[in-house]
DNA sequence: TGCCTTTGCGTACTTTTGACGTAAAGATAC
DNA sequence: GTATCTTTACGTCAAAAGTACGCAAAGGCA
């Protein structure tokens, strides 16, 4: 019925199966511990070489489901924040031939030299509730402080850059519960928004605003063992859920 | 050298052959005209379906420089101001085989009926500049009233939303300038960001707001026809990049 | 000419933000 | 025990930003 020129069909179709792609995940962690921003890393195996834990998307799934099973293997959580932040997916991303010296892996380089597109989540999960748990690939797993990342394989260090972007970015309508324990001091609160954001604030406008907020709700306990005055435990209110977007339906004609 | 257990690598390396993807491109192209935010649609041969223009990513091919070019092939230009908001890569995206009755495209349908992951850009053209080009699957290009903007084919209506509730998001760092021509007005400018923005704004205070940030500059001229008075010209001050983030670079080790 | 709408600019009030003062709590030094 | 020092938990005050609304001039139309 419809007048399709076959041999622009045809050409299409080669087109169209010339364009399949492995597709990753790539995950930055965040974690926050001793009043700094962490990010889990693991280590590959026989090497010193590091890298953001990540994994590959199987046919039919769920790109977000993905970052779900890749993140919950790391570290044992099972319904972890995450949010998708950016793609990766320049032709050349890094130096594939001395990543590859570095890695040392045992496997067909062919199968391995295509060029790979990177999703980027990042999470946000409470750091004493991770296990934190090398895949097959690596041997170790544990968090570092964003300050003192290494030189990572492949791209990651300039993920980890954008990651940090997008979060400090979408930080107002970004739940940073989920980086604190139960129960926290204002201070404390006040140290993560400062490392995130990367500058630092006063002290009492801080609470101040916190407090006007009206999300928190102060506990009758301070925390004890400090070296000077003991600072009241608060905890977010319950319910309020932090992120809500307009509702925008498209129309059923 | 190292230790890897064999069979876990062949069991890997198995699951990875098993990772490819399609991944294509879509693309939401924003225009500003006659006070209304407006997007570019392409009605399919012999059909009444629209759908928002796309296109797949080569092998090797950026997918920055992807996007650019299917959405210069839609609409003439040749520097678009584009986008990354989302990955649609939901399992199941829309009813597939619905879809695949309404195009019916004369090719096969088995290799059409893969998932398919689509990256979503947006864009934020000048209306008046624009060709609007349909590819050799379509036969028409238009725009389409963001109000008016009928059932789509695949998920195209989500995607839609999606898009501009993220141009909302980044309202604030979006150079908006990209969908005004040249010389414009303040009334104009006014019901650009209302559509965005969707409430309605004080004429007055706008004024006030856009003036005191200082980036437009005032020509002699006044927008002849109006039936009332006539709204003096204004202009984007050259120079001024309206994007910019702090940079932040890995520590290479 | 009178009436209506829109533009261009002004005034006044409220809310938010930011700088900074200070007393009480807890630890340490003498 | 007392002086000192740091940190917490408030409070004050002024500048800045946002919001409500007044109004005259410009232009079209009856």
């Amino acid at each position: 019925m419809t007048e399709y020129n076959d041999p622009a069909v045809r050409y299409y179709q080669e087109v169209f199966d010339q364009c399949i792609h492995y597709l990753s995940i790539d995950g930055v962690i965040f974690g926050f511990h001793q009043n700094q921003l962490k990010v889990l890393l693991l280590r590959w195996k026989g090497t010193d070489a590091w890298s953001l834990p990540g994994g590959f998307i199987r046919k039919a799934e769920s790109v977000d489901v993905a970052a779900q099973r890749i993140m919950q293997e790391r570290t044992g959580l099972d319904a972890l924040y995450l949010q998708q932040f950016h793609v990766f997916g320049e032709a050349v991303r890094y130096d594939q031939e001395a990543t590859w010296r570095k890695i040392n892996l045992p496997v067909d380089g062919a199968k391995w030299s295509e060029r790979t597109i990177s999703l980027g989540y990042y999470a946000l999960v409470e750091h004493s509730k991770v296990i934190p748990t090398p895949d097959f690939l690596t041997e170790v797993c544990a968090w570092w402080s964003l300050d003192d990342v290494p030189a990572l394989l492949f791209d990651h260090n300039h993920i980890i850059a954008v990651a940090l972007l997008s979060l400090r970015k979408d930080f107002n309508d970004q739940p940073l519960n989920h980086l604190l324990p139960d129960t926290f001091t204002i201070p404390e609160l006040q140290r993560l928004h400062e490392t995130i954001l990367g500058l630092s604030l006063d002290g009492r406008n801080f609470y101040k605003k916190v407090m006007a907020s009206g999300q928190l709700e102060r506990l009758s306990e301070r925390r004890a063992g400090t070296p000077h005055k003991a600072p009241f435990l608060y905890r977010f209110k319950p319910s309020e859920p932090t992120n809500r977007l307009p509702t925008l339906e498209a129309k059923t004609a």
